[in-house]
DNA sequence: GGCTGGTGCTACAGAATACGTAGCACTATC
DNA sequence: GATAGTGCTACGTATTCTGTAGCACCAGCC
């Protein structure tokens, strides 16, 4: 799990370069990634509320993102086990804003 | 694949809600999604050469999520076969910009 | 015409990843 | 100590991605 974890300054899976916004696409493009840290955006949830939240993602997965994001240095765990963002993630969340933005005016252009 | 293309409006994977950002999530969550998006950003660019700038991704993934994209009306194909990106495509191009910015500071405070 | 090289893309087998259910360890409450 | 809730792992199955091969098409050139 730590060699597969993508981390800015090192190669990850489809780049050689290192360069962060790689590292950033490879660990955000993996299944639940970014739900999860939106669903944590308003405070600490534990692993089972997270799971709800997340439409009953299997645990498995769940658990896996966890781990990466943690390792990302994105969240961590408090001494109730409950899972929060870090101010790295926190700051990420607010960088995903615009892709809220975005995502209605995409709805407002669909046609149904 | 007609129906497993996420778009708003509808149910997609992880979501009943058909919330607009769900289904962002599901798309942009795919492997190479995000990393496409971003390869198209500057002008339209032909299939081998996408896939040369995404590292070699396999030429089946890169066609799907081509396919994808295209369904959800983020690109389209012009007479020369080039991929590019729609209207809707460029403004989350534009959307994710803040990412970027948001990667560098990740870098610079995560250890090497 | 036929050859060469480039492009867009599909086929298919094997590897990696995700899914879904079951269940264990722990804590709190009764 | 029985019950219920939580955090999470195990493990078999299903889905997805990877990597290589190769076909169809076009342009340029002889």
């Amino acid at each position: 799990m730590a060699a597969g974890t993508p981390v800015p300054g090192r190669p990850v899976r489809g780049s050689q370069s290192g360069r962060p916004i790689m590292a950033a696409f490879d660990l955000l493009g993996r299944r639940w990634a970014l739900r999860v840290l939106w669903e944590l955006r308003d405070g600490p949830v534990g692993f089972r509320a997270l799971q709800e939240r997340c439409d009953d993602v299997s645990p498995t997965v769940l658990s896996a993102r966890l781990a990466e994001l943690r390792e990302a240095g994105l969240l961590w765990q408090d001494e109730s086990k409950a899972h929060q963002l870090t101010a790295t993630g926190r700051d990420l969340s607010r960088s995903l804003k615009p892709l809220l933005a975005w995502s209605e005016r995409w709805a407002a252009e669909t046609p149904r």
